[in-house]
DNA sequence: CCGTACACTGACGCCGGCGTCAGTTGGCGC
DNA sequence: GCGCCAACTGACGCCGGCGTCAGTGTACGG
């Protein structure tokens, strides 16, 4: 008899992370896998890891991973959906109403909010930045998705800002388009670089500057030459 | 031009050239072989990418394939090499003696060289900036040393300017982070897009302006009453 | 204490894409 | 015209990684 009793749940569960019978529901073991795979492709990249990668990762057999997830693909898609929204989920759209907060305030609280999400999360970051595009064509449009609609919102406000007189002349898609590649790079070495997560304060400000008044300071061009340092 | 060829065979020196058997030479059938390559990477992406598709569009078998490359690999690195080359020799590092021309007249026509580059050669520039993160880790490694170089070679200008007082205060290395992820995203999107080549100057001037002084116009300095950092 | 069901296992067979090499072609010197 | 050899060809065998499925063992209901 000597059956090891139920305590096995959480104490002689030391032996590596062999899957305890009952020990994780499915939708446990299920997360279990996600953030193994997460981290072998933040890791390897998508297309270096392997099936094998991700199930020795896990701790389980070959056969466990093809209970949860169609295959490779789908987890990576599982795995970037979630991404997806929480980012999406940061983002606040810009309130034009005089009532509301200031826009600089919220714009800046939007920055802050992604860089934050961003570091928060590395591994989903750099897979993000790094792995995402090419990943095969079917994803590659989901991918489009998302970043087109980023930069929809943004051209939207920025559109809205140009009315309002708090956003400089010029076509606001391509103002999206250069914020939202500076704040991609940026993000991207402070991940990689391992930046601490008590940076995002002093990255918001340092790209809320950029994107204020740029950092060339020839020429002042005349009409805004209020602030010139 | 067909009698160009030399140093193909090292040894036999006594036995007289020969001019190539077919139309190409070795050098053209390569470049051949090297444009078929680039056409299918630009469009399946490097990984999708398979060497049948590669000798299906040069219109050669499979085996030539393998007297002029070693694999797969070899190709996408030799065309990237190519690429880097020509982009690093479209920018020239800045001069701040008195005698040059205005910095910011340098720093425009740098800007203007490599969007110019990038939008003569739209395949290229594609499968620069969105195929050649992730291939394997050896090119992932070269990749990254061009992008070093480049960055470093900006941050350093950025730090003369400041000396200067033509650049505002800040950590050099993230402006170069942000101009550069800014004009990255620009260029893809130009070319993904199809945008017309005559746009180059229209695009260096918004880039330039960016920099320059960003858009947002909103109280022009006075840093936010509320915690700061 | 037994039987069943269900989560789990991992060896196995399959396949797409790779690199090779024995054979073919055709230009050129003689 | 003849022979030679570099250039080229493409069928073939190999292999890494994939998805499967017959088998294992443990929890639990009877």
């Amino acid at each position: 008899m000597a059956r090891a009793r139920e305590a096995s749940r959480g104490g002689s569960a030391a032996r590596g992370r062999k899957a305890p019978r009952s020990a994780q529901s499915k939708a446990e073991r299920r997360s279990t896998i996600l953030a193994a795979a997460r981290d072998v492709f933040a890791k390897r990249g998508y297309h270096q890891a392997t099936i094998d990668d991700i199930v020795a990762e896990t701790g389980v057999a070959r056969g466990t991973f093809y209970l949860y997830f169609e295959d490779k693909r789908a987890v990576f898609s599982d795995l970037m959906d979630r991404f997806f929204t929480t980012l999406t989920m940061a983002i606040n759209r810009i309130d034009i109403s005089p009532s509301a907060t200031p826009v600089a305030e919220q714009a800046r609280a939007n920055i802050r909010a992604i860089i934050g999400m961003c570091l928060a999360d590395r591994a989903m970051t750099k897979i993000l930045l790094s792995d995402a595009h090419g990943v095969d064509p079917a994803f590659d449009r989901k991918l489009a998705t998302f970043y087109d609609a980023v930069v929809q919102l943004l051209t939207d406000s920025l559109h809205d800002g140009q009315k309002l007189g708090i956003v400089a002349d010029g076509e606001p898609r391509v103002m999206a388009y250069l914020t939202i590649g500076a704040l991609k790079e940026l993000l991207y070495q402070a991940v990689t670089l391992g930046l601490a997560e008590e940076s995002a304060e002093v990255l918001t400000q340092q790209i809320f500057e950029f994107v204020s008044q740029g950092y060339l300071r020839v020429h002042p061009r005349e009409p805004r030459a209020k602030k010139a340092r």
